[in-house]
DNA sequence: CACAATTCAATTGCGTGCAACTGAATGACG
DNA sequence: CGTCATTCAGTTGCACGCAATTGAATTGTG
């Protein structure tokens, strides 16, 4: 028999252990359908982006993917090295980075269309499923998000008397 | 308007990318949460088998968290550094290395306790929605794992002549 | 018993992901 | 107009996560 704590402990293993598993198993499937493309997993998700709104400055390519330029700056020379991207800096704001994608960048998607369907059938999972498992992650990191967002600026998430820190 | 391949690839990309950025958000509340306990989010999952188990082999421990020695072996060396687990080789068997908790990581249960109730107070979500989410990305994982399987020995997984690769 | 195949941990190399910092460019304010 | 704060990309440092390799120990087989 376990104590309440003991129940939690373990519950809480489940949650946070399964998404990490299936996160890292999504990665390990799409690793191997995108190699072919010379993609990694990360890098694809940056290019499904540019498909979609063709030329973009590094920050807000940040923001549809919640990734900060530690991540994307490396990142994106590495998409640059092959061939697939231009970076130049903007003309009107010498401090943003225009992103845009080459020739070859935009020939590429023609071979990334079959990909989703080797993903969905990977799954088998149906679309209606695959809806609403999307809704609930979603709903998940918001509100993780915001718990993050409130738990930074101290220690205790439980006292929300996290304002007023201006000098 | 969007053919079909637009579509897929717009499905496609919530579900991937909504996988990742819930993982990525969950990780970010453990960072702050664990903080106080000096582990992140790995060593956190590696200690929560350990407070379950007691002592295990190296082997063991990644079968619990689908993780390789090449993730273990430096994770269990900061873990030995900050004296919460010792290795030893193990007498009856030579090749394996038996992962025990020490004093000290025993006593940081005590203080872990408290982790599972902020983490799902931060989801907001209830103890029946998170089980049934748990479930779905068990389910996924499962399938994904089995994709990746099929996929790896050759190319196509459509065609599952996957077998008979002995010389 | 000898020899080959297997198992196990560790190491190397690469690509994220994030915090912290740097440095340049821009904007705000007196 | 000049200073100060803010914004933006880039870099550094650290910790995974995984493929591939190494090397030692064990097991299986003849």
């Amino acid at each position: 028999m376990n104590t309440p704590d003991d129940d939690w402990l373990r519950l809480d293993q489940q949650i946070c252990f399964s998404l990490h598993a299936a996160s890292r198993a999504f990665n390990g499937v799409y690793r191997g359908i995108l190699k072919g493309l010379g993609l990694t997993y990360p890098q694809y998700l940056v290019m499904l982006v540019l498909w979609e709104h063709g030329e973009l400055p590094v920050k807000k390519l940040g923001e549809h993917l919640r990734l900060d330029s530690g991540t994307l700056s490396p990142l994106l020379k590495r998409l640059e090295a092959a061939g697939l991207v231009r970076r130049e800096r903007s003309a009107r704001d010498e401090r943003s980075v225009e992103v845009r994608l080459t020739e070859e960048g935009v020939a590429l998607r023609g071979r990334a269309l079959q990909v989703p369907r080797r993903i969905a059938s990977s799954t088998g999972f149906g679309a209606e499923e695959i809806r609403t498992l999307r809704a609930r992650l979603d709903e998940l990191t918001t509100a993780l998000d915001a718990a993050a967002a409130l738990a930074e600026p101290q220690g205790g998430p439980s006292t929300a008397a996290a304002a007023a820190e201006r000098p």
